[in-house]
DNA sequence: TGAACATTTCGATCATGATCGAAGCGTTAC
DNA sequence: GTAACGCTTCGATCATGATCGAAATGTTCA
């Protein structure tokens, strides 16, 4: 009986250093980076990381761009990402008492995206907000935009409407792993994340996956979607 | 910026071996089995498997039951069963071309269980059979019964009333990882697998998760269901 | 063409953890 | 009690792979 465990190990292990995980924990956010600022990420000399990004990459877990003499490198395919989420979920479970939890920064666990959508406490409250006003729907199965839903987004100038060769879905929950919470992902959660940062709600942080609310945003959120945050 | 990239790693370097691999990937199917068992599963001596089942407990991927002198482990919660559907997803795709395809046994591919719900060309007949039949809309964003497969799985005896307590979702698709489609997993995947057990549709082989596909059920499946097998 | 820079390749070293034989522990049955 | 059995712990060995210095490659720009 042959089963996929020998390839389960394999990728298994290419999660399994510190250094990797840092790097795809790291492009977890969606965008691409440099070599050179995912070595810092992980820790190690730029020899090494490429050593790293060599085998993420041959295995396809990574794509990598050239441009220039530089090269970014990114997640490879939204199945990865969504992987890691299941991952990171687990991961950020260790009922062994004596560990300490997992410390998260506070940035981190406030607000971040998570692949294309928010994620943290920003992206918990936002999704809580929109079932409170029966806007959405969702739970582990699945989720749904009710009408209400559609018209709010559809307001906020949102285009719900899929590309036509898209199979993307448009609600999934995402179980939120510093949050243990759902929030919503899927094409409607990537729409609202855009919309926060074509609109300045949120910005990037240089570093890492965290995000910043501004004031604005934090205005936004509260007024517009009701959310308690 | 604390992230939980530490964690990950760790994680991951536990399900990074190819005996703890084949050990979960044998669990996979939701039962219990001895320690014994185990070991032949993995290929290795009982007192390997016995340090291998004890990392896998601690972290508590596993849970453990003492029957006498007998230790049955099972995978420890459902969340654990989905983060292994997830990467043996990602585990059954490997690009490269020097890479032969994973050698998956035939039995395995014909019709296995998946935690709880019928995976393999089986699952995916079935799922597709009540597509078609309208009674069933699946896709990776979720799924829901239409009422007239309500009404289908009502006939064949099947109680889709949640017990009061339970938050199982009833319908969520389940990316399989040999046939590379939708199956239907959730309560209502799970209600029709025990429904397959208990009218021996299906029975457990003895070792591996595969199933054998009986005479009878060959009949229920293509008759009852209208799958394609 | 040559200089500057990002990245990779090579080679040697070092640490981690998988393995099994032997022995110990716990439970059951007589 | 004691024998049988399943499983775990201990100890020593061995293999894999992570690391970095040094050097090479490749790209851009002048």
């Amino acid at each position: 009986m042959q089963t996929i465990a020998p390839e389960l190990a394999e990728l298994a292990g290419l999660i399994a250093d510190p250094g990797r995980a840092g790097i795809l924990s790291r492009l977890m956010d969606g965008r691409a980076q440099t070599a050179s600022e995912l070595a810092l990420v992980a820790g190690v000399t730029p020899q090494t990381a490429s050593w790293h990004l060599a085998r993420l990459a041959e295995r396809a877990l990574l794509k990598v761009e050239r441009r220039g003499p530089r090269r970014f490198y990114r997640l490879a395919t939204p199945l990865v990402a969504q992987m890691l989420e299941g991952m990171m979920t687990v991961a950020a479970i260790d009922p062994r008492p004596s560990r300490p939890p997992p410390r998260i920064g506070a940035e981190m666990r406030r607000a971040r995206t998570c692949y294309d959508h928010l994620a943290g406490e920003l992206g918990v409250a936002v999704t809580d907000a929109m079932r409170r006003h029966d806007h959405l729907n969702l739970d582990q199965e699945g989720g749904e935009l009710t009408a209400s839903g559609r018209a709010f987004l559809g307001d906020l100038g949102i285009d719900l409407h899929a590309p036509a060769r898209s199979r993307r879905v448009l609600c999934r929950p995402c179980l939120d792993w510093s949050e243990q919470r759902l929030h919503l992902a899927g094409r409607a959660g990537a729409a609202i994340a855009n919309l926060a940062l074509q609109r300045d709600w949120i910005r990037r942080r240089p570093q890492g996956r965290s995000v910043e609310i501004t004031a604005a945003g934090l205005v936004a959120f509260r007024d517009l979607f009701g959310a308690r945050i």
